[in-house]
DNA sequence: AACCTAACGTA
DNA sequence: CGTACGTTAGGTTT
């Protein structure tokens, strides 16, 4: 047999080499963006993937210390003792680096009491009495003594782990001048710093090898220690002990009791899905791509054949008469895709069962599919809104939307950003979705038909029903699927906008924020771009002269609450320049997109992204109507450029009053919070007396902006210090602030820890409907990490059960409207707000339905609060 | 052209 | 060292 037709099994030392990584790699550039530092991670990866690559090995396994203590620690107490603590940045590489190896189907391998390298030792030992061509991949030299003729030592620079070099039994003699069997005596001679194991003194390598080679062995030596004369004899007389311990703890293990037999070991094909997972989450982009390519030979190599692959029936074209009686006779769930061009139906796709329909999109078809729509069949999408939009252009209305397989996916992954049924069909069925290369003129591979679509969003849905706890479940058909088609509506309604009041307000902005710039640069003496923060980070730290701010990535820091620190210390006219140009500009910047938003008909018409975000909050987009300014008296005219639209009456909001805080106190039981919102005073002067002892008239208004920043950063997890900082007053006095409102309402403080706590446990929070949000964090021992982690889990379920409420008072209130035959429709949802257009006549009606729908759509220890307002346009009926 | 960062608007 | 978002301009990388 020659050597390249053995089996090759690598063996790898996961601790050291990912240590070496640690201190190789500059942690700035390998943290991921909450904070999780990656360097040990992606280099020890880097190095296996290029020697997986090159050394192709049919056999491989990486073994990781448990602890610190070992059996050798119990021998001698003083092993390894020196060292300095591991990092805590580094410990907390390992647990991830062990998924990825997992998400690879690399075996990782870690015993109790026994060190990496005895795993090592017992693999190489193994395999190469089992015939097979072994490499050890360590950096600690312990590991030379395993080397032999069919045992390869790769070792890693000083560099790092970029560069291995290899050690065969001719390179060990060549190198250190003794075999490989013999480098444990030199070593026990010379000793090593790094285990703490002291040797003979004044010995290094060069005598040990000498000793060695003129003794022929280390009992021989130690025998003959007499006949060495001068002071290294002596020496070596006085630490005899010394080197018999060395040699007995730098022994190698060859018969660890392992829980697989290196036949076991070999490469197996790689779970794409999970290492794309955890590579996405770790922020690897690079390195995504190259363990895809050593898939390929992976799988190759491991000549295993996956589950045949299921190919998608072909779906019969059929007439608009067929489809009508295909549909009569369909059972159960069907999957349905409406392919839409330029915001028509251009075609249609059904599926159920094995079988998939299509037929190109025409008054005949909508006509024959029309009353199925509007019946309560259950309809299966995915993602169903801009279908449910263009099937509404087209006249029709849907009803029994019984799944949405992305907002089923975002609910039971909402952190997950691959929202698309390509990436369902990979990870829930294993499979993958056939798609048209985009980069070909002419793709070579077809993508899914809408049919087909339907066919694999049936069976996706199957899938992640089968995932979907109850509680989640529920969330999806009781609020999601009711939001989305009210969203679709609100959508398609759009909102009016005066294109003449918003142009008027930037050329007026313009001009202002032209003289501001001439001051600007009179000022400094020359011109520089106001809108780059590192040229203004020239002027204000070079040129002017000014102290330093906070620090940013790229420098300093040159933000609105930088620069007004900056002013209340060195009073600079730029400064104050520099403020009012950027609110100018960034008042117009929003102008200037929201006027070119403006449709044909006149309205916006925003996107509402409901898989938006994390919480269960909606997001919106292109434009963004959720952030509209508001604060101050001018932004407001932007607000004014909102209007009730032609054949429309006037526009109403209505806004839940403190939400957050009132599913505190729901949520808390605190008995003062709850008394608070029952008493009917001002939440925050009732707050304010029992904090500062007074009766509610005399609090003041200092006292009632204390407690209002209070109130409402406990829902965010503020800090003393995050508290005095936004106040502007000493941190002890935050402190003393905190401790005084505990003391008043300490069921709040009880219930947000303990809501961590059972997060941290269940590893994930739950808002009051059931709407769960993951939290892999909260164990982490990082710390930054980790206290991310807790703030955000303690925000989740009070933020989450907000929009929750207020989705179901959303779709309740649509429901009402069209169920009562009303024109009136809502256009707008801002949180914790909502925006109607209401019909000539029908206000009375309307203000009853929105009001009663939105106080009524939770239960609450606390009632909900809703304020109203009418008024032409969205400030005037602001309240 | 694609991506990142700083800054800033909202609840 | 306060949660959740989206957009923009400037700057850098490919």
């Amino acid at each position: 047999m020659t050597d390249s037709a053995k089996p090759t099994l690598l063996v790898v030392d996961g601790h050291s080499l990912a240590y070496r990584a640690f201190f190789a790699l500059p942690v700035d550039n390998f943290s991921t963006k909450d904070g999780q530092h990656t360097n040990g991670i992606y280099g020890f990866l880097a190095m296996l993937i290029n020697l997986i690559k090159a050394e192709q090995p049919t056999h491989l396994a990486v073994a990781f210390d448990t602890s610190r203590k070992s059996f050798r620690t119990r021998e001698y107490s003083e092993y390894k003792a020196n060292r300095s603590e591991t990092p805590a940045e580094f410990k907390g590489q390992i647990p991830l680096l062990q998924e990825c190896l997992a998400a690879m189907s690399i075996t990782v391998l870690a015993q109790e009491d026994i060190e990496a390298d005895d795993i090592l030792a017992t693999l190489a030992h193994q395999g190469s009495s089992q015939g097979y061509s072994v490499l050890v991949c360590s950096g600690d030299r312990d590991t030379i003594q395993l080397v032999n003729d069919d045992v390869t030592l790769l070792y890693p620079n000083v560099q790092g782990v970029s560069q291995l070099k290899r050690y065969d039994r001719d390179a060990v003699i060549e190198r250190y001048g003794v075999p490989p069997e013999q480098y444990p005596d030199v070593a026990a001679l010379v000793g090593e710093t790094s285990d703490n194991l002291p040797g003979v003194p004044k010995v290094g390598e060069k005598t040990a090898v000498k000793w060695l080679n003129q003794f022929g062995s280390l009992d021989e030596l130690l025998a003959g220690a007499e006949t060495i004369k001068g002071v290294v004899g002596g020496n070596l007389r006085e630490h005899i002990d010394d080197v018999r311990r060395n040699r007995a703890l730098n022994r190698l293990l060859t018969d660890v009791d392992l829980p697989v037999t290196v036949d076991e070991l070999e490469v197996q094909p790689m779970d794409a899905q999970a290492v794309r997972d955890i590579f996405s989450r770790l922020e690897f982009k690079t390195l995504i791509p190259r363990v895809a390519e050593l898939a390929g030979i992976e799988q190759q190599m491991a000549a295993v054949t996956s589950a045949a692959a299921v190919s998608a029936p072909t779906a019969r074209e059929m007439s608009a008469a067929e489809v009508a009686a295909w549909l009569a006779e369909a059972v159960g769930d069907v999957g349905v895709t409406i392919a839409v061009d330029s915001t028509l139906p251009s075609r249609i796709g059904l599926a159920a069962g094995d079988t998939a329909i299509e037929a190109d999109w025409s008054e005949e078809i909508a006509a024959a599919v029309a009353p199925w729509f509007s019946s309560p069949a259950p309809k299966v999408f995915s993602d169903a809104k801009p279908q449910v939009k263009a099937l509404r252009r087209a006249g029709l209305t849907v009803e029994g939307l019984a799944f949405d397989t992305i907002v089923a996916g975002w609910l039971l992954r909402p952190s997950f950003p691959d929202k698309t049924l390509a990436h369902l069909v990979d990870r829930y069925l294993d499979e993958t979705l056939p798609e048209a290369d985009p980069s070909q003129l002419v793709p070579e591979t077809e993508g899914a038909t809408p049919g087909q679509l339907s066919w694999y969003s049936l069976r996706v849905a199957d899938a992640l029903r089968a995932d979907m706890p109850a509680s989640v479940a529920h969330v999806l058909t009781d609020i999601e699927l009711p939001t989305l088609l009210t969203l679709a509506d609100m959508e398609l309604a759009g909102v009016a906008v005066s294109h003449a009041k918003l142009s008027d307000f930037s050329t007026e902005l313009a001009a202002r924020a032209d003289v501001i710039a001439q001051d600007a640069y009179a000022t400094i003496g020359r011109e520089v771009n106001l809108g780059s923060p590192k040229q203004l980070q020239e002027v204000l730290f070079e040129e002017l002269q000014l102290p330093k701010t906070r620090k940013t990535k790229t420098g300093y820091s040159t933000d609105a609450g930088a620069l007004a620190d900056l002013r209340d210390n060195t009073p600079h006219p730029f400064l104050d320049q520099l403020l009012q140009y950027r609110e100018a500009t960034k008042l117009r910047q929003i102008i200037e997109s929201l006027d070119g938003a403006i449709a044909d008909d006149d309205r916006i018409h925003t996107t509402y992204v409901q898989t938006g975000s994390q919480t269960g909050r909606l997001s919106s987009t292109d434009p963004n109507l959720q952030n509209i300014p508001v604060r101050t008296v001018e932004s407001r005219r932007i607000r004014a450029a909102f209007e009730v639209g032609s054949g429309y009456e006037t526009l109403l909001t209505a806004d839940y009053s403190q939400i957050e805080m009132r599913i505190m106190a729901h949520l808390s039981e605190d008995p003062g919070l709850i008394e608070a919102f029952n008493s009917g005073e001002d939440l925050h002067r009732f707050v304010g007396a029992r904090v500062f002892g007074v009766e509610p008239e005399d609090v003041t208004s200092q006292m009632r902006t204390k407690v209002k920043a209070m109130s409402y950063g406990l829902v965010y997890g503020l800090s003393a210090f995050g508290l005095s900082k936004q106040l502007r007053i000493e941190q002890s006095e935050a402190k003393t602030l905190m401790l005084e409102y505990f003391a008043r309402f300490g069921a709040v403080r009880d219930y947000l820890r303990s809501s961590v706590e059972q997060a941290r446990i269940d590893g994930y929070t739950e808002t009051i409907f059931g709407r769960r949000r993951p939290f892999p964090d909260l164990g982490s021992p990082n710390r930054v990490l980790r206290e991310n982690a807790e703030r955000a889990a303690l925000n989740a379920p009070i933020q989450g059960s907000a929009a929750d409420i207020m989705k179901i008072a959303l779709f309740e209130i649509h429901r009402q409207l069209v169920a009562d035959g009303m024109r009136s429709r809502v256009l707008m949802q801002i949180h914790d707000e909502l925006v109607v257009e209401v019909a000539p006549g029908e206000w009375d009606a309307a203000e009853r339905i929105v009001q009663e729908r939105m106080a009524a759509a939770a239960d609450l220890s606390v009632p909900l609060d809703v304020q109203i307002g009418r008024g032409d346009d969205w400030d005037a009926a602001a309240h």
